[in-house]
DNA sequence: ATAGGGTTAG
């Protein structure tokens, strides 16, 4: 043993372990010993606070204040302290330390701000982090004592540029609050200060870009940035860090051929080391296809062979990939072994269980009376990776806390499979509301939709959503866009609703294509189910809809929807949960839907009107209303033609009906143009 | 002394 060991941990105020534990673990061991003396002192036996696991920092913070606050400290002390808070603390008392520096007339220097900004940034607060960045610039690093004779208009030219300097970590946290909003010009001008200031971007700075511009969906861009960081410098090479978010981005792209060059790329020719988030970025690049399922399974194996964990997050990516692939029995193999683990970090959450209905969705299933589709044989070949390969053992009876999977291992009619997610949710509601949310229901609604369970779609609909709170929207001057709403109103009869039913998830009343009785449901759970909480609708519950409407050719029921979309178009919600791109990709996508659905229901006129309205506000194109175009053709409707001529150009029919692209509509071209940034 | 990455809409 070396000598000088047991000297060290003489130093250490609570050795609760042996020394030698104590000696090669990281330093310090309590969080008072990273507390400055001066604090320390004047804390007093409150000092005692902060060597909890979770120390109550408001609590702590107060005692400070009390006692003297800041006066007499450092600005270091004051670091020191903000170092050892984590990041919800520091934002909570953030004014409050403010308060206190102040009244101890002590500046804030930059560590002091980026370690305020940072935290902010990390609890996504970025209009924070903006205000903190202009506060620093403009921090008085002259006190009018100081300097009594200078006249206030000099004082504030001095005052402008002085402050305290920002490092590359403070540009770094700034653009991290554009990345968060999406902001890319703001970035751009963050960026461009940054340099003038003279401060090199590094390896974080334009990985935190290339987030940015992938929060705004503006891929190419991003892809720019990366090669750039390639060519610019072995300083600004991609890292692990760099390569794993854009493996991410080939998964936003369905380009998963990408990805796996990229993934060679950063093993073989950069020697890089792959992490966990690297696995998990690959995977989820590689499960948003089902052409390439295998590969999935082949580097799920490889990730346990460099011993990494398969944690929730990836378990969950792997049932994506089932349910991309249809493959809902191994789906339901790993939600099995998810829950049977006994292990709280793997037991599924929310998103865990919607990857699960969307398996339901597309599972593929014998059809009337023929084999498997397209005669494919069950996935067997594909390796079992598991959290560990024990098979749980099946639990007879039915337990309020087990999942009600059907006794089957295999599923193979829709009716099955229908039947089961209707259980499982149903189960979800009643044991574990808390796991059902907006996006929950509408997976159990796309599966309805895919099944063709209309009547069950209806009920759900109808009786899992809620409308909108009056708080929820916003005051009548926000909204600005009416005059499309216009003509679609005129063209609406008004819908004849079904009355909801009485319970949220009622049963198969009669209509339904569902021929066999769902066997195994506990019928209906107690009545609590009739007043349980619903869930807000959000754009994806229009959507779902709004192509439900259109495969029934239930026009009625697509103005409903529509009418409920323009109702949550004026909330906040509409604001505060889509980016912009995404707000407009739906847009586009749900007028197009009606549009189709007019089409459809043979009503051409006023397809052709709100085709034209649409047109005026977003570039349609031409597959985009492909029905209503395939039925102008038919009819030989010329007017309608000519409408959709002038509307979307003259490109032929042909043209569209061969693409199926992975994934057609990211194009974004107002912005393409911009290749002139000087990043 | 600090920072950047990951599950979800057929």
């Amino acid at each position: 043993m070396h000598p000088i060991l047991p000297l060290l941990c003489l130093h250490l105020p609570f050795v609760s372990f042996p020394w030698f534990v104590a000696a090669f673990l990281p330093q310090p061991e309590t969080v008072s010993e990273m507390l400055s003396a001066p604090i320390i002192e004047r804390l007093g036996s409150a000092a005692a606070l902060v060597d909890t696991s979770t120390p109550a920092w408001g609590a702590v913070i107060g005692h400070l204040e009390f006692n003297g606050g800041f006066r007499g400290m450092e600005i270091v002390d004051v670091n020191c302290l903000l170092v050892s808070m984590d990041s919800q603390s520091r934002v909570q008392n953030t004014f409050k330390l403010q308060e206190m520096m102040e009244k101890a007339k002590l500046e804030p220097d930059t560590l002091t701000y980026d370690l305020l900004m940072m935290a902010h940034a990390q609890l996504k607060r970025p209009e924070e982090v903006e205000v903190l960045f202009r506060d620093l610039k403009r921090s008085k690093g002259l006190v009018p004592e100081m300097c009594p004779d200078l006249s206030v208009v000099l004082a504030d030219a001095i005052l402008s540029t002085e402050g305290v300097p920002p490092t590359v970590f403070t540009y770094a946290h700034l653009l991290k609050a554009y990345s968060l909003k999406a902001d890319v010009e703001g970035a751009g001008r963050a960026f461009t200060e940054m340099r003038e200031a003279g401060v090199q971007p590094n390896i974080v700075v334009y990985t935190t870009l290339i987030q940015t511009c992938l929060n705004r969906r503006e891929v190419p861009t991003a892809w720019q940035i990366f090669n750039l960081m390639k060519l610019k410098s072995r300083a600004t090479a991609p890292d692990a860090h760099t390569f794993t978010l854009m493996l991410h981005a080939c998964a936003l792209e369905g380009e998963s051929e990408r990805a796996l060059n990229l993934f060679r790329d950063m093993t073989n020719r950069m020697k890089l080391k792959p992490t966990k988030e690297t696995y998990h970025a690959l995977i989820h690049a590689l499960a948003v296809r089902k052409d390439y399922y295998q590969e999935v399974w082949r580097y799920a194996t490889e990730m346990q062979q460099e011993g990494f964990k398969m944690d929730r997050k990836v378990l969950g990516t792997l049932i994506h990939a089932c349910g991309k692939r249809g493959d809902l029995t191994r789906a339901r193999m790993l939600i099995r072994h998810m829950l049977g683990s006994g292990k709280e970090d793997i037991i599924p959450d929310s998103a865990t269980y919607q990857c699960l209905f969307r398996a339901y969705g597309n599972a593929r299933v014998r059809k009337k009376r023929a084999g498997f589709v397209e005669g494919e044989p069950p996935e067997t070949s594909v390796p079992y990776v598991g959290p560990d390969t024990r098979l749980v053992k099946r639990e007879d009876g039915f337990k309020e806390d087990t999942i009600p999977f059907s006794q089957k291992a295999i599923l193979d009619t829709p009716s099955e499979v229908v039947g089961e997610a209707k259980r499982v949710m149903e189960w979800l509601w009643a044991m574990k509301p808390h796991l059902v949310d907006t996006q929950l229901v509408n997976a159990l609604l796309d599966a309805y939709c895919d099944k063709g369970r209309y009547n069950k779609f209806k009920k759900l609909y109808y009786t899992a959503f809620a409308d909108p709170k009056e708080s929820d929207y916003l005051g009548l001057t926000d909204l600005g866009l009416t005059a499309s709403n216009t003509e679609a109103e005129a063209l609406t009869p008004e819908p004849s609703v079904d009355a909801p039913a009485a319970t949220v998830m009622d049963t198969d009343a009669g209509a339904d294509m569902d021929t066999e009785p769902d066997k195994n449901t506990d019928r209906n759970l107690p009545d609590q189910l009739t007043f349980r909480e619903r869930v807000p609708r959000n754009l994806h519950t229009f959507q779902t809809a709004l192509n439900y409407a259109y495969k029934a050719r239930n026009l009625s029921f697509a103005l409903e929807v529509y009418h409920h979309r323009m109702d949550y178009l004026r909330t906040k919600q509409y604001y505060s949960q889509y980016r912009e791109p995404e707000r407009r990709r739906l847009d586009i996508q749900a007028e197009c839907s009606l549009i189709n659905t007019l089409a459809r229901c043979e009503m051409l006129g006023e397809a052709a009107v709100l085709l034209e309205a649409t047109c005026q506000k977003y570039k349609i194109y031409e597959p985009d209303i492909a029905t209503l175009h395939i039925k102008a053709l038919q009819l030989d409707d010329l007017q309608t033609l000519d409408v959709i001529k002038r509307c979307v150009g003259t490109a032929r029919y042909h043209t569209y009906a061969v693409g199926a692209k992975f994934n057609p509509r990211w194009r974004c071209e107002d912005e393409a143009g911009d290749l002139s940034r000087t990043w």
